[in-house]
DNA sequence: TATAGTATTGAATCCGAGC
DNA sequence: CGCTCGGATTCAATACTAT
């Protein structure tokens, strides 16, 4: 949902304790008018109204009550900072949530091209992260352990001994210990993703456009599915994009009506939205085709862009025709994988086809695999049944 | 040089425009005292004596008025903060040096052991860089191009068209041009420096420890031989020893006889750690090639890194013990690694084991494998073993 | 010398005991 | 119930040892 006016009158008519996350890209106080043009030569322009820095502060002081005042108890409001005013802004955070409320500084950093210039080339924006109360809904997301980390020797379990050192914990019989199943590293407060790349932004034309990987890890761990998130200066409509993605529901305001109408048109179809988001985020968001191109890698293959039958070819021919290779898809059936691969292989005169299976439900006997058709499980299906076998094998021999 | 006693008084007695760069971390407004052990015994506490955060930014601010009067025109500060304050320490630079000579926001990343916790880990310190002036000394540091930078094209040179689009230049024959030699990408404000490690040589025992490495780029972008550095606040003396490492001159003060006392010991024999994470690069420590890790990605693998029998364990454990993965290395036969794998996973405790098979020329029935562990074929393998068997098939269906 | 493998360290966090 | 204090736990990155 998009509406369209001046976040405070919005807000003062939503209920209190409604919404489960705010985030907020707030304009800054500049004192010039920008303008900027799209390519289909559509201009935007937006400007500052504020007289003076206690003007602008004031503008903000009392928008951010109203956002307190329309979260739940349990929520969260993230604040994206131009680096020129983020100490104001977080004075008013501070005053308005309480400093026992706040809860990360977040760093954005990026590589971005540029020419060289007298000082450090700035390289990362910063997200002020404050909760309503101390009983605040926090998913911990776990990240891969250092490189530089010894997973092996972690495993084992450590004591101090009598002079206060710490060694690892022996049995009786002066074995060591394995400690508990380890989850991972918690999640640092520096995301290292990359800058909207241009051609992307050329592309929806709105300024100041932030990558949807930004905002969908901001919703992952401030909201549950379900939830409710705001954005009182939608822009584009980026944030509510990111919460839809992942079944959350998004509200967003912006003064602009153009903004409003990018937004809607992202949101309205979701088949537009869809490959809107592709061609949006691929560079910035490709984590979800990751498994998939290294699977395809692995079989050498050259990867195909945009067909739901097939993702790539092996690069070596197999009697004289080509070779099509396609995965599983979580949301297909294995027969609809089957019939895809089918149809779309005959098109393209393959000589053999191969499916990666990639779910265990469906029973490959049931399904009718045409003879030129390989399937091929994924590893972890393979392990799964592996371990089924290796059980009833134990089972077996004790009888 | 190191001199003891409260930084005003001692700043009062310096001249004015005689120090090139100031660097501080300054005590904290924390409300409590702490009390830290060296590795030798020592015990050195220092605590707050503030009654108010209005009462500590008093304190501050007369400071660095004080730290203006002694800055050259040409000079520079960097103030190092604390998470808590430092918005209230921006403004006091805001109104001591103005907020046109804001230069940047440093942000030191790092990575550091972790602690179960709910929210983000922190995993930066801020550092506020200002200049007296608009005419401020800064030597431009470059950095290697970003892996996905295609050098061959910002090697060329380019035009605008008539249209106004950037375009390669091209000679008369239709060769583009290349431009002058590049030097690097102007370094960032985001610096990724190894926290001092609980083991590094250079800690000298001394809490807030900053490492030497980054003291030294401040110094360097700010300074040239024979520049004199200023550090108000000096600890351990971190400031002093990375200066005269680089040859600047270093003044030193510190309100505590004991920070004194090791600063001067540590100038007389300054040592810098020897970093093998800095030098290599966290790339150096990564022993897989990308289809190995895409094969652990794939299994849901943690990585373990120096470990000849073993290349990762699965993130869930298998009847409350860890479940090993090896994957065959080209140089390895089948039973070498079966064997590898077998030691490693026995010494590690494993339920199972698994090992991914990556050459085809070894028969398994020729093997010996131990009951719990599992032999998965890659994809590749599988796919040859597959193509034989449908070519099988074809030959026989045709008799 | 190079590599594999083991031992050690500590700041920040949680948790439970004691008051 | 709120406070402090001690203990346990965490993992990154070093030093060290064995081969």
């Amino acid at each position: 949902m998009v509406i369209q006016g001046d976040c405070l009158g919005v807000l003062k008519q939503m209920d209190r304790n409604s919404v489960d996350m705010i985030y907020l890209d707030p304009p800054f106080f500049s004192q010039k008018i920008q303008s900027l043009k799209d390519t289909q030569g559509n201009e935007y322009s937006f400007g500052d109204t504020w007289n003076s820095r206690e003007d602008y502060l004031d503008y903000m002081r009392v928008r951010v009550y109203e956002l307190k005042r329309v979260l739940k108890d349990t929520g969260s409001i993230f604040l994206h900072c131009n680096e020129k005013a983020s100490h104001y802004l977080r004075i008013i955070l501070d005053d308005v949530f309480g400093e026992d409320n706040f809860r990360s500084e977040i760093i954005w950093t990026y590589k971005r091209w540029s020419n060289s210039k007298k000082g450090l080339l700035p390289g990362h924006q910063t997200i002020f992260f404050y909760s309503k109360t101390n009983d605040y809904k926090f998913n911990i997301v776990y990240t891969e352990y250092s490189p530089t980390t010894n997973i092996d020797q972690i495993l084992q379990e450590r004591v101090r001994d009598n002079r206060g050192k710490t060694i690892y914990k022996h049995d009786n019989n002066g074995e060591v210990i394995l400690s508990k199943e380890k989850k991972g590293v918690p999640m640092s407060d520096v995301w290292e993703i990359p800058f909207l790349n241009p051609k992307a932004k050329e592309r929806v034309g709105y300024p100041t456009q932030k990558p949807i990987e930004l905002l969908e890890r901001i919703v992952r761990i401030s909201t549950d599915a379900g939830d409710t998130v705001l954005d009182p200066f939608c822009g584009s409509g980026t944030t509510i994009v990111a919460a839809e993605l992942i079944n959350r529901k998004g509200i967003g305001i912006d003064i602009s009506q153009d903004a409003v109408e990018i937004s809607e048109n992202r949101l309205k179809n979701p088949c537009k939205t869809e490959s809107r988001l592709l061609k949006l985020g691929i560079e910035s968001y490709k984590t979800k085709n990751d498994i998939d191109s290294a699977i395809l890698n692995q079989l050498d293959c050259d990867v195909v862009q945009r067909n739901r039958g097939i993702d790539g070819f092996l690069k070596k021919y197999y009697k004289n025709a080509p070779v099509a290779v396609k995965i599983q898809k979580p949301t297909e059936s294995l027969s609809e994988a089957v019939n895809l691969l089918k149809t779309a292989g005959k098109k393209k005169k393959c000589s053999v086809t191969i499916l990666i299976r990639t779910q265990n439900d469906d029973l490959i006997r049931n399904i009718n695999i045409p003879s030129n058709m390989v399937i091929i499980d994924d590893y972890k299906i393979q392990l799964e049944n592996e371990l089924k076998e290796m059980s009833l094998n134990v089972c077996a021999s004790i009888m």
